[in-house]
DNA sequence: ATCTGTGCAAAATGTTTGCACCACA
DNA sequence: TGTGGTGCAAACATTTTGCACAGAT
């Protein structure tokens, strides 16, 4: 069970922490520890603490918020400001770097991630010529729930796990429009040398989705309730038809009146785009699923590049612009 | 002077503010209101306790405290976090809602505004259904002149007049391209008739250029010392590319072979894009000198499209499209 | 005259520290 | 066996509140 296994992980950075600064690895820390990371969520240290006497009466306050301190200094918790002047621990490990949407009138806090953020943050950052240390967006505002008056039930999911369905989910939508942009292509060509190429990208981007739908189904099946969890992963699907576009958008660009040599650059032009696209995106994460997935997809499309080259080349003659990644 | 008039608009909103809820002008309410008013910046409750002091030895800690809830709950303040867990408050009235970039080993803030933040907030919010209350986006760092363990002078500025400013930059470097946008077709076209409306939407476009370079103008001879604060209004340039293409862009595009209609056709659409543009980002922003530029701006923009509407309904028969904003 | 406002001090809230014992490594 | 760890209580830091008196309309 992997849940156990990244537990025995953080246990371990955390011993390797301790031993790194001479401290000791003693039972009301590994309590403290567990308590923390058994529980999703946003724990006070308060909160923190009264789990912890369920365990074990005899730990004081004063340890948990020296343990928590120490944790966040080892990089598996962060502490995060939700407005209510207490300071609260959230877990770190294998974790996007995230935002929160908080209610005001119930407990309740939505997190979500969004890389566009994550890029302003950067761009505004270097405008300034400040070295970032960290930064937090809070929304406040009022649930649906709160707003109806209707009692508010609590779920926590793992956000790594979210995250990776949200990217699985923006992989799988990617690569249906791949397939549909190179049938469309196909269906368009009147050479059929172009034609047979294009098939087979159709067919080669088929595969992958069969990949990722398997994927898919194993992290459904790993995790059932994670398809409850609400989005995660803010993202602009808008974004997807600019790198593949949509069959409307296709015949606004007359592909049906396109040479077998503009119709591969145009292929060559999205692969690489995509490429770059989910490139830049991995990068902006920790190491988490998410980010696992959409690396493996970049790579996907920087072969899909070079097959279409190799096309080019075969076609057209070895005449043709060079790679860029 | 209009600062004077200012500080006397928000002494009465102060009033009308207390009056409705029946409370009192009490000489310390106006002492700790101008006190607060007329330092910039991001005042704690203490500091700004000390300061009222200066001018009144008898004002208690908990007046100040309460007052500054007043103003607040009045809509004169606003409560800001700076990540050192104690109130800071900040003057609201004719300020664009911002963020802060905070200097985690100087007291150094900077201050930016970021419509494509605030749009995120919108998107975010509105998907997860939350009525939204209010948000922040804090990022810290180190700033340039601590990385370089250099003393820090500290600078406040008025961030309203910071704004109009950038806005003023902003629709400056817009009229600029549209000069140039239209010269442009003027150039290439073949049909004399079209030609002349090109010149003449050009020769608009520089009136208006110069009306703006004139409030340019007005706002340095102002206060000079604006010019040194650093960017407030933090904008995507590329932005204005998509608005009105860059001589190069235009190139590309094949302008010189436009049809007259084709061409009427792609100013229609630029000015309509632009009119947008600057409506929805008018829209964004609380009633500021900066929202009032953009307001302007957006109108006049739309006078634009009617011209051109006109210009085409002469040129090319009444059929054509109807106008849409 | 009747309120609300104020200053002061005390309380409340949350976090950190000093210190005498405790217990890992 | 000694260094660091812990619980407890006290200290700290900051904001809020209770209350008797002051002062405005």
């Amino acid at each position: 069970m992997p849940a156990n296994r990244e537990l025995a992980e953080q246990k371990e950075i955390f011993a390797a922490y301790l031993k790194k600064k001479k401290l000791k690895i003693t039972r009301q820390r590994q309590v403290i520890l567990d308590s923390f990371l058994k529980t999703e969520g946003h724990l006070s240290t308060e909160e923190l603490y009264n789990q912890v006497r369920q365990k074990d009466r005899t730990i004081g306050y004063a340890t948990v918020s020296r343990t928590m301190k120490a944790l966040t200094d080892s990089g598996l918790a962060r502490e995060i400001d939700l407005g209510d002047s207490r300071s609260r621990f959230e877990p770190l490990y294998k974790r996007p770097h995230h935002h929160h949407i908080i209610c005001v009138e119930c407990p309740k806090t939505i997190e979500f991630l969004s890389p566009e953020l994550e890029q302003l943050q950067e761009q505004v950052v270097s405008h300034y010529r400040f070295r970032p240390v960290r930064h937090h967006f809070q929304v406040f505002g009022i649930c649906e729930d709160c707003q109806k008056h209707r009692p508010a039930r609590h779920e926590d999911f793992d956000s790594d796990l979210v995250f990776a369905r949200d990217a699985l989910r923006i992989a799988l939508q990617t690569e249906k429009n791949g397939v549909n942009f190179y049938q469309s292509l196909a269906k368009a060509a009147t050479d059929p040398r172009g034609r047979n190429a294009f098939l087979e990208m159709a067919a080669e981007e088929e595969k992958h989705l069969r990949e990722l739908e398997g994927e898919w189904e194993a992290l459904v099946k790993r995790n059932k309730r994670v398809l409850k969890a609400p989005v995660f992963l803010h993202f602009d699907y808008n974004e997807l038809n600019r790198l593949f576009p949509s069959p409307e958008e296709l015949q606004k660009r007359h592909v049906e009146q396109l040479s077998l040599e503009e119709a591969l650059h145009l292929a060559l032009s999205m692969e690489q785009g995509a490429h770059r696209f989910f490139k830049r995106y991995a990068e902006k994460f920790n190491d988490t699923r998410g980010k696992a997935i959409f690396q493996k997809f970049a790579e996907e499309e920087l072969e899909h590049c070079e097959l279409i080259q190799k096309e080019c080349d075969r076609l057209l003659g070895p005449s043709n612009p060079p790679l860029q990644h």
